[in-house]
DNA sequence: ATTAAATACTACTTTAATGTAGAATTAAAA
DNA sequence: TTTTAATTCTACATTAAAGTAGTATTTAAT
């Protein structure tokens, strides 16, 4: 019952870039080093964020990255879509793929109730509202 | 986001067994016929739940499993706990082991909502009520 | 121009979960 | 007593996620 490494860490590599207000670009070493994502991996990560659209990447020498919309406008929903093809978020816990009233599993009702709860934070939850600004 | 393949075929196994009335034990091959859960695999899940001392194993001819105790009595965080080894259990979502409120992640608090409610979930759910008897 | 420091790309390796196979054990039925 | 149908044990194979490595590309600083 948890989030894949790979969506953790796009969750902390997205604050990262969000809380970031030097001048100089924010760049993959110092992700890598905050928060001990091994390096080779997160360089990997990296693209599907900017082919997100959620953050600009500028290559060369004092590159980095940067934030390329509004925190506010990124939901934690939508980072983890970025990076799972968005395939896990419409997996249920029980029964791989969709399952309709019709032909439910044991645990439906209880657990509609938890996931009620994950997807409203999943959805109301922005990279706004969990950075410290 | 979603419960091991191993968690999931715990909790149908044992809501099989639990809703199981007739006077032949029910056996390993008709749980991996009902759920689509490979034979092999299934009896290596088995012995887990009854060393947990959730159901009776009945070796030999005519064998199978039944409950040896109280539906009532074996609630969903019970069965996680049994093929899990409890590690998932205790682990959060975005940082490996437990965290204390000095060194929290980004998403702690937005986090606690949800999971709240999936622990009582978890653990106010029993075998009983998730059962058509 | 050259170098250095950064991202991007491609391929390979490792690990843990999942799945498979075969033989041993048990006990009722034939 | 032999056969059959069941669980249990142990070892191996497959798969997908995670991690690693090397090279190419880009661009500012020197
Ligand atoms: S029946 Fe409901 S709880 Fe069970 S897997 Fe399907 S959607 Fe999920
Ligand atoms: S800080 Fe809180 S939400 Fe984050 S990993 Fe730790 S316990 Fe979980």
């Amino acid at each position: 019952m948890r989030l894949s490494n790979t969506s953790q860490y796009a969750i902390n590599i997205m604050v990262a870039i969000a809380e970031h207000k030097e001048t100089k670009l924010l760049n993959a070493k110092s992700i890598s080093d905050t928060f001990d994502i091994p390096y080779k991996y997160l360089t990997r990560i990296m693209p599907q964020l900017v082919e997100a659209k959620f953050i600009i990447s500028t290559r060369g020498r004092e590159g980095g990255y940067s934030l390329a919309k509004e925190a506010s406008s990124i939901s934690i929903i939508n980072i983890l879509n970025a990076v799972n093809d968005s395939l896990h978020a419409s997996k249920c816990i029980l029964k791989p793929g969709m399952c309709d009233a019709n032909n439910k599993c044991a645990l439906h009702d209880s657990w509609m109730v938890p996931n009620k709860s994950i997807k409203i934070m999943f959805n109301q939850t922005t990279l706004e509202s969990i950075t410290n600004l």
